[in-house]
DNA sequence: GTCTATATACTGATAGAC
DNA sequence: GTCTATCAGTATATAGAC
């Protein structure tokens, strides 16, 4: 049926968020205006707010989303079984997952100091739900005899850092595969938990 | 002498450099104002362009400094001798001098978006500088046969980004104390890089 | 060395026409 | 569902008084 002209069937919402989240990435959400974001879209600033009630909450909900994501994501990794296994299937999901989200990856961690205060505590609820996950792993490790680690938590947290630094300098078509960079940080990781 | 009312014999440029760092680093580039900074300094948004020809060339100094800063500091660290102990001393030195100034470290990395191409490209080259010299650490120690680095350069920047994690969670009042955080990291480090 | 005043432009958000 | 028009506020940067 023939739809009101200028309409777009329910599709400028995603729209919206996909040219936020790529612009937000690329200049800042302080730097990147309402207006910016509809001329990305191909609308007038005043129809955003269809679709979101304001900026601030735009930003909340593209980090909230990405945590949801990865959070559920991850219900996919075994929980049980030898942690030198659950530490192997951890680093190369942590590392293909975010390199597949770059845009994400970087408001996620870039723009936390742009949230208010209670959106700012949800989205680091999620964030240390995720970094349990990996302190589980090293801490049940540690008891099996395989790992030696003297902190669970530090040891969680450095790791982590190590692999979220991949998105700083990977590119698809550079001198390393994914399954390069995969193994080489695999190595890295397996050897500095390892029991001596 | 006396001096002309309002004067403040020079220091309000360090002033402004100082309140610019902490206001960058707290809230970012493009949410801060000139206002704003004047206002920590105490002076009139005016005033600051006596001392900075504009925002953008205030931002590209403070980032150009920290480098500079950083690039000599590493002077003090051997340059010759076993990679192992070269690899100790890069490691606790890397930890400490970033802690002692999280808001440069951290406008460093976040604000890099926000130079103009020709500064960008100036920043990016004192960082490679630094990358440069951890990873003839790990050549040589590959050499020496004491590590087993399949690519050097990439474990050069997982490790930097593994070290630079530390500045995300540490405060000077918490669980663990310096020299505990140098430890942790160290042996991480040390076991992540060795030889089999 | 700092002030006030100002230019020029942009900001987030809203109201109401179509 | 999107448009135009608009409000009230703020931005960077400059000019000239003191």
């Amino acid at each position: 049926m023939a739809r009101t002209a200028g309409s777009h069937a329910g599709v400028t919402g995603p729209r919206m968020r996909a040219a936020a989240l790529k612009l937000f990435a690329r200049h800042g959400y302080a730097a990147v205006s309402m207006r910016r974001i509809a001329a990305e879209v191909g609308v007038q600033a005043g129809a955003l707010y269809s679709y979101t009630p304001d900026k601030q909450t735009l930003l909340f909900s593209l980090l909230e989303n990405h945590m949801e994501e990865l959070l559920a994501a991850r219900m996919a990794l075994p929980a049980s079984g030898p942690a030198l296994a659950r530490l192997e299937a951890f680093t190369r999901f942590h590392i293909r997952f975010h390199l597949e989200r770059p845009e994400a990856v970087f408001i996620s961690y870039m723009e936390l100091r742009n949230l208010e205060p209670e959106n700012f505590a949800v989205i680091e609820g999620l964030r240390r739900d995720y970094e349990t996950f990996l302190e589980t792993i090293l801490r049940d490790g540690d008891a099996e005899g395989v790992f030696a680690v003297p902190d669970t938590k530090i040891a969680a947290l450095a790791l982590i850092a190590m692999l979220n630094g991949v998105n700083t300098w990977y590119r698809a078509d550079g001198r390393l595969s994914l399954a390069e960079v995969e193994a080489i940080h695999w190595d890295m990781v397996r050897k500095a938990v390892a029991a001596a």
